[in-house]
DNA sequence: GTGAAAGCGCTAACAC
DNA sequence: GTGTTAGCGCTTTCAC
């Protein structure tokens, strides 16, 4: 039952199968120049019944040629990046591109580690999450000779193509919003900085706009690791308690708002009416929720696929060597957790 | 700014570059063999310095071996694969191989297009979940030569290897609970079946086994696409309205659980007193809700463990060409959410 | 429409 | 400790 193959099958195997010349038999499989229909139908039997599958290794070395694009992103567990990653796939499914991830859990060694090895397959492209990078993984990026696209983020210094929003502008966009309505005395929740650049200019921008309204940050949590549902629940009930006069509670991200805005209405606190509550990316989830937390789409789909077009343009020949800059708009979906007061 | 490189270096660079012969450079970036401590210095920094990254298509071709395994799933968006991927990764980073990510979207036939896809990359193993695949995707995995592991489920005839646990006796299990507990009016909720081949097996063995304690499936209702938590939402409502008697509701999944648990709490409803919960899979989210729904853990990380070391002893040269077959056993949260009647 | 020869960039095996 | 030689399994190129 158990039987495993000893050896592959080559190209050989599958000539001397159907009696006809490798050079043929790798016309067939490839699709690539004339051949009678009379030997196409004898390879392709031949194929078929050894069960033949062509080394790409092979295949890659002899034609130069690598058919696939590195994407390279901070994590599987966000919610976040699976939906670029469908973006990408969707477009690159057209192609004869596919892509491979790459994983660096936010840490620029870990990139570097990756990248690294990821260049050493000599993809046919890069996406890569970020503007922040090490000197060595933006040297790589530059020496690899092939097509670079950072993602989600485009306030920074690119090293080639770029695609997506300024986390700035959202934070600013968002404080611009809670102001307008009338909230004054306001709690941020968020991710323990150093880690996340895209979050941290969001609160930057927030914070900066915040000031020009003269209004500062009233209280402040941040949290790393474990249930981001539990956290938001848990940071929100020690904020309310520690500062018990905020208005609004402005969190970095969909899931910990979710769990503030859970935890707030067990408690029988008015939501927006005695505080208001924003969170951010647009996740899926909130649509399952009590009432809709008010948010800001992050165009992550967009994303993924701006950047799946780049690199497929690029592959297709069409190298115009213009790096391009591709800047989404993030929009604000209202939802209901802010209501302009009186 | 972005000179893109026109070629990418190969150890002939470096040996030129060194002074030193491209065999012992070889030498020296794969740490084999003893070469001096001079020389080593001389081409580590020589490379360093060109910035080369090497080639492993051509390593790949040479050796005839690639660190790579591949980890075929259904989906990216299901919070269960990222679990199992983290716990692959961590076993394989204490090795040479590295994990590379298929999808396939509960397809049989993309699964037969992405499995022959890697195989011909030529990994050193497959990681794939589930037991059932089209005859062609059994073939391809039999000739392969490589050790296979089949993951997640039990219920069924492996190829090779097989990590899992019953999800049949899964279902069994909780059916069990259910019922001890004194509940009689049993609905179910879950994803439309053809596709999800556990979730199936779940269905099957909670249903037989409601069956011999003489309950019937009292309703039931299924989905496909969308935000599961508005899903399990919606779902509920429709089910309590359409059968009011119910006292208790199995999801097949923790995250439509959570909708419906949300949904019936909103509406005043005292759970578990006037209806019992409990879902599957035990997934992180559950701890920020306002009840812990009763579950059933499935050993997703433990999966993902085992599995891998099973292809990492055979690549240690272990081969005991023995087939291993792990079947894990899933246990039951309690939660709050299911409470013994009486 | 088909085949023969050369070689992609590296490493295994052996010589020195 | 270091160098030389011969491929790995395909595709490119060019001849027929």
């Amino acid at each position: 039952m158990n039987t495993r193959a000893k050896r592959t099958l080559t190209l050989r195997d599958v000539s001397e199968a159907s009696g006809v010349s490798e050079m043929t038999v790798s016309r067939v499989l490839r699709n690539k120049g004339d051949v009678s229909e009379a030997t196409r139908q004898k390879v392709q039997d031949a194929a078929k019944r050894l069960g033949y599958v062509p080394n790409k290794i092979a295949g890659a070395l002899a034609s130069q040629r690598v058919n696939l694009v590195a994407v390279i992103i901070p994590s599987l567990g966000n919610m976040v990046f699976p939906e670029v990653l469908s973006g990408i796939s969707d477009v690159l499914e057209d192609t004869a591109l596919q892509p491979v991830v790459g994983v660096t859990d936010y840490l620029p060694e870990k990139e570097e580690k990756v990248l690294f090895e990821m260049l050493s397959w000599r993809p046919s492209g890069v996406i890569i999450a970020g503007l922040e990078h090490s000197e060595a993984s933006r040297a790589m990026l530059m020496q690899a000779g092939i097509p670079v696209v950072e993602i989600m983020d485009v306030d920074g210094d690119p090293v080639d193509s770029c695609v997506g929003i300024s986390h700035r502008r959202a934070g600013r966009m968002m404080a611009e919003e809670i102001i307008n309505a009338g909230y004054r005395r306001i709690g941020f929740m968020g991710t323990k900085m150093p880690l996340d650049h895209r979050a941290r200019k969001r609160f930057e921008g927030f914070t900066r706009t915040l000031a020009k309204a003269g209004v500062e940050i009233a209280d402040q949590e941040f949290y790393s690791g474990g249930s981001a549902l539990a956290k938001g629940r848990e940071m929100t009930a020690k904020m309310v308690e520690r500062t018990p006069d905020l208005d609004f509670l402005y969190y970095s991200n969909d899931m910990i708002g979710a769990g503030g805005l859970l935890y707030l209405l067990e408690q029988g606190i008015d939501v927006p009416g005695k505080i208001g509550l924003a969170g951010f990316n647009g996740v899926d989830l909130l649509e399952g929720l009590p009432l809709r937390l008010t948010t800001m789409d992050a165009c992550r789909r967009e994303i993924g696929v701006k950047a799946a077009q780049i690199i497929a343009a690029h592959n297709a020949g069409d190298l115009d060597p213009e790096p391009h800059l591709v800047t989404l708009e993030p929009t604000l979906s209202a939802g209901d957790t802010l209501r302009h007061k009186r």
